[in-house]
RNA sequence: GCACCGGUGGCGAAGUGGCUAACGCGCGGGUCUGCAAAACCUGUAUUCGCGGGUUCAAUUCCCGCCCGGUGCUCCA
């Protein structure tokens, strides 16, 4: 099954397959370690993850390059600020970055590039466009691309710059560039500012030569699919574009794909609005990881999402449903056979779910067939009509959906509790939610301990006694469920 | 201003020129249960922003309008 994939260069649904007929080569753009990441940044990651697992669900292997931007401006300045060494002030956010990824268990690149590991691999790009003329040095020994050496320059954005003229509205003098549209390769390097001593001068690179330059020397000069957020659409990729292809005459990226933004309550989330969550907060304020996962990937990446708490708390409760589902099926006792209606119906899921993922990473769609699957199988359950043999089919269905949404196996704790640890170590824990602190508050030992005794008290038709129980848990956040089975629990 | 995207039940959201407009969450009723929970059954849009057009037939295509968002500048 090939996925159909929006492309935003030829802006229409284009089949995404490795060029190579092997290994599907992708470039990523990822962070600029300044800060912690925001959710809306990890809706990006999230979707391309999405994106990844997907690609492998049908067999496709594939090689993910993701860009760490390690310098730049803001990260200049508030390296200074802190009065540290940007390398010393980046590691740290940096090393946040991926702990987070880890959290909402988004898959690592195959290749992490980081800018200032880079910088031979941008000067030599500088040097290749100086020769074929497109790239200037400026007296302040700053480099820009001549965007005049690049007709097909808006293809990507659809923009047509050709009507737009230098001085109407922008100031030309500014820089001493040759047109006011020219782009920075390269900044000269200013007192005191981290820079590098290279053979285009002292200096440090601008941030679209990282990614053309990075992207070509792990995955060449050509590759299959370059993807990120769609603010970057404009000038990152298209700048990206055109410093690539005028350097190698070759197409750079086939198939370009976009990240529609998060909203926040109906607002654009930014850092410099100032109005963004970053992954640590919700976990804090109490959110399972696995929510703003599931959150955070329902709403298919071509569309813009409007984030809320609301959209969380439907997250978790359809995950529990899930989860709830998938324990009935795994603890319980069912009679020998195995009932072909079952296994027809998981089939169909199975196809739907893939044929839905396979248009466009409709996730919204991929949904509704595994939704639809457990209806059915828990019907067939409370009949009597679930047979022993129907469990394995019905488990690859889950298997197949967790493959690629990763919300049904319960890896919630960890994060939350590396939250907590964080937020210990940093002075954070006034921002901690007080129901979260309250579910801490009871060890799994105790619980058991507590529902054994609950056992004891209804075998005695001590309800009185029982129900204090069970109100005892629930205030700590702790279920309790009933069954033929057994009593079984969980965290709230 | 120009460009792009969207407006589907209480909320999120899929989808299609014509069968009962998915799915999830929520809410009401019921079954089960000592009571709950879970699960199931059932009810929750005579209708898909508004107006017009094309068509035998439009939520789905076209035009106009209104509303929301985003891009045009650093930004996932």
């Amino acid at each position: 099954m090939t996925l159909r994939l929006f492309n935003t260069l030829s802006g229409q649904l284009d089949p995404l397959a490795p060029s190579d007929g092997n290994v599907l080569r992708m470039y990523a753009c990822g962070p600029t370690v300044y800060d912690y990441a925001h959710i809306g940044n990890f809706r990006t990651f999230l979707q391309i993850d999405v994106l990844r697992r997907f690609l492998r669900l049908t067999g496709i292997e594939v090689k993910h390059v993701m860009n760490v931007t390690d310098v730049d401006d803001r990260i200049i300045r508030n390296a200074a600020e802190a009065g540290v060494p940007i390398g010393a002030y980046t590691a740290e956010y940096e090393r946040a970055f991926f702990e987070d990824l880890d959290w909402l268990h988004v898959e690592r690149p195959e290749q992490v590039a980081r800018a200032t590991e880079n910088i031979p691999r941008m000067v030599e790009l500088i040097q290749k466009l100086e020769e074929k003329g497109a790239a200037y040095r400026t007296e302040d020994g700053s480099w820009y691309f001549r965007l005049a050496a690049f007709p097909a320059y808006g293809k990507l954005s659809k923009k047509d710059l050709s009507g737009m003229e230098d001085g109407a509205r922008v100031d030309v003098d500014e820089y001493e560039k040759d047109s006011a549209r020219d782009f920075a390769l390269w900044k000269a390097a200013k007192p005191g500012e981290t820079s590098w001593e290279t053979l285009i001068g002292r200096g440090r690179p601008g941030w679209h030569i990282e990614c053309s330059a990075m992207a070509m020397t792990y995955l060449g000069e050509s590759f299959d699919l370059h993807a990120g957020g769609e603010d970057l659409m404009f000038p990152h990729h298209e700048n990206e574009i055109a410093q690539s292809e005028t350097a190698t005459g070759k197409q750079f990226a086939r198939h370009w794909m976009h990240v529609r933004f998060l909203l926040v309550d109906g607002r654009k989330m930014s850092k410099s609005e100032g109005n963004f969550y970053t992954l640590r907060d919700l976990l804090l304020k109490g959110y399972k990881a696995s929510a703003i996962r599931l959150a955070l990937i329902s709403v298919p990446y071509g569309r813009q999402l409007n984030f809320t708490f609301d959209g969380l708390t439907e997250a978790t409760n359809g995950i529990e449903r899930l989860r709830t589902f998938r324990a009935r099926l795994t603890e319980g006792a069912f009679a020998a056979g195995e009932n072909p209606q079952l296994r027809e119906m998981a089939q169909t899921a199975q196809q739907n779910f893939r044929a839905a993922l396979a248009d466009d990473l409709n996730t919204a769609g991929a949904r509704a067939p595994v939704f639809d699957l457990v209806r059915s199988a828990n019907t067939a359950i409370d009949q009597g009509q679930f047979l022993a043999g129907d469990r394995d089919a019905i488990l690859a269905v889950l298997k197949d959906f967790d493959s690629v949404f990763d919300v049904i196996e319960d890896h919630d704790a960890e994060p939350t509790r590396l939250a907590l640890e964080w937020a210990e170590q940093t002075g954070r824990m006034a921002n901690v939610a007080p129901e979260l602190l309250a579910r801490q508050s009871i060890t799994d030992e105790q619980v058991e301990a507590l529902v054994a005794e609950r056992a004891q008290a209804k075998k005695q038709r001590n309800f009185a006694r029982a129900d204090a129980i069970r109100n005892e848990l629930t205030q700590k956040g702790i279920l309790i469920e009933d069954s033929k089975d057994g009593v079984r629990w969980k965290r709230k």
